[in-house]
DNA sequence: CGGCATATCCTGCTTTCCGATATATGCTGC
DNA sequence: GCAGCATATATCGGAAAGCAGGATATGCCG
């Protein structure tokens, strides 16, 4: 699972979404850090569509402009899930070890 | 920062390591369940030393064989923290909107 | 001597990312 | 009306990265 599959899979957790919608999302979420590119959202979108980890939900004609709304499904949802344990028992096992070696020093203060 | 890259920083806080050490070890601290590919390993290698994340530290001869062991800079070890605490702000995300979906059934129980 | 573990490195295939470009509509300013 | 911008889709090609596999070499064990 690359970064930004994981960060339109958060993205499309709450409700369905568009692709622009989709690149608005994740910048929000991420706090203004991931600028998510047209050209990778929707390589990465039909390749989690063909994993079946996302599925079109519907597509919505608004101000003349196409609309085609994405929706996470049970797989993709299972799936988004077990990547975040995974990627937070990576991030655990790194700061337990920073800790270890300079437990002096930096490190051991700024983590939630 | 590729997975890889940072487990093989994640290797590297203890001690020093070899190459072939960095496969075990980072099997080792993911539980089996991650099996570095040479093939990755020294192109990762490479490019991490190239970035000043990762120096070499000695090279020793033991039993006939040519151990080349690296060892985490200053700039790698913080590098790497940065990334850990990224990478858990990604996980809690996902986690806590999982969680406000369906937060009658699963996403909550098996969490560290 | 053959096979296995150790230990390095290289090559080529595939996947993935991303910048760029194309197409099309509606709104706003001029 | 027309230019420019935001919205919204899609596609192409280059670059980077991961990975399987093999080449090379030594020591140990049977």
């Amino acid at each position: 699972m690359t970064e930004p599959a994981f960060l339109i899979l958060t993205a499309l957790v709450d409700e369905p979404c568009h692709g622009y919608g989709i690149v608005r999302e994740v910048e929000r979420l991420s706090g203004g850090r991931v600028q998510l590119k047209v050209g990778t959202l929707y390589g990465v979108l039909d390749r989690l569509a063909g994993d079946g980890l996302v599925a079109l939900d519907r597509e919505e004609v608004q101000q003349g402009r196409l609309r085609r709304y994405y929706r996470l499904t049970d797989s993709g949802s299972r799936t988004l899930e077990a990547e975040a344990v995974r990627l937070a028992e990576n991030a655990r096992t790194a700061v337990d070890r920073l800790r270890a070696r300079h437990g002096r020093s930096t490190a051991a203060g700024g983590l939630a």
